[in-house]
DNA sequence: AAAGTAACCTGCCCGC
DNA sequence: TGCGGGCAGGTTACTT
């Protein structure tokens, strides 16, 4: 589901709701989903703390708490965190059978009660999302292998060169490995590349000057816009804020999700390959290899 | 050491 | 109508 840009928008979010608020109780309906710790524990070692600050490292999403602990949040493919879908009259989670009716609240599979009566809730149908419950030094050990993000000031022409020389082999594999860029999945890794005027099978060693700087043009222009627009919802259960609305920014994909239209520079017919079994969506005419 | 594959799960859609 | 196969935004563990 979110990558860098759906991320990005719900930090933001958070970031407005829930900063100083205090985690009352925990109610989880998927012990699965709490990975390195049980249910217990969890709560025992969460309850009563206050939430002093909301961080982003590459697609995860890190709550740290008044405690010194960090919760570590990675949704995945179809995972969704969700604010204030509670029952007001009874102050609890909103029942069952109401939730199962609801597309997104169906999933839902743990959920903290914070003290403005709000519930802050992680929903995931195939319930891939993952919960982890860190110390400091474990939190940085967890991290150590994410690359750099494509937003930092760090991530310059030069770093970027740096970045490619450790890897061959076609261009869109590197986009999505997380450990030299950290953020760009399916949907953008396809999108930067149509910007860039690149086939995804591209190698990487055979990337021209011109190119290499136009991918990393493309790398910024994309994930900027793709934030502004608050990310992309490709399918009807897709991707969802932290309110539960849509991403907008579907209306500007280009290539993604486009096998057998028109491309919109050209006229060719997109096409669609499978790179390291994930689709890949791009203009034959437009993205040379 | 890099590359391929299965696995984690659930639901939907398509064709037969 | 039912069933099997393929598909889906991500990552990791295991095998070649």
């Amino acid at each position: 589901m979110p990558e860098l840009a759906e991320v990005e928008t719900i930090i933001r979010q958070l970031e407005k709701e829930i900063i100083n608020k205090k985690i009352e109780d925990v109610f989880c309906f998927a012990p699965v989903v709490l990975k390195n710790i049980p249910l217990s524990s969890f709560k025992r070692d969460v309850m009563g703390q206050r939430i002093k600050k909301i961080e982003r490292k590459g697609k995860n999403i890190l709550i740290y708490l008044s405690n010194e602990l960090v919760i570590l949040i990675h949704l995945k493919l179809t995972g969704h965190l969700l604010i204030g879908k509670y029952d007001a009259k009874n102050n609890q989670l909103i029942p069952r059978e109401e939730r199962l009716k609801d597309p997104i609240n169906r999933f839902i599979r743990l959920a903290f009660l914070l003290n403005d009566n709000r519930f802050l809730v992680l929903s995931d149908l195939r319930k891939f999302a993952k919960i982890l419950l860190l110390k400091p030094e474990e939190l940085e050990k967890e991290l150590q292998s994410i690359g750099i993000d494509p937003l930092s000031n760090d991530f310059n022409l030069t770093n970027f060169k740096n970045l490619l020389t450790k890897k061959r082999g076609p261009i869109k594999k590197f986009l999505m490995d997380q450990k030299y860029i950290s953020g760009i999945g399916n949907i953008y890794s396809s999108e930067i590349l149509f910007e860039a005027r690149i086939h995804p099978l591209k190698k990487i060693e055979k990337l021209t000057e011109e190119e290499i700087k136009n991918l990393y043009k493309a790398i910024k222009k994309v994930l900027l816009k793709a934030i502004k627009y608050q990310g992309t919802s490709a399918q009807d259960e897709s991707y969802r804020n932290l309110y539960g609305e849509k991403g907008g920014y579907e209306k500007f994909l280009k290539v993604y999700q486009r096998e057998g239209q028109k491309c919109l520079r050209c006229g060719q017919v997109i096409k669609r390959i499978k790179i390291d079994n994930r689709s890949a969506f791009f203009c034959p005419d437009c993205q040379k290899i």
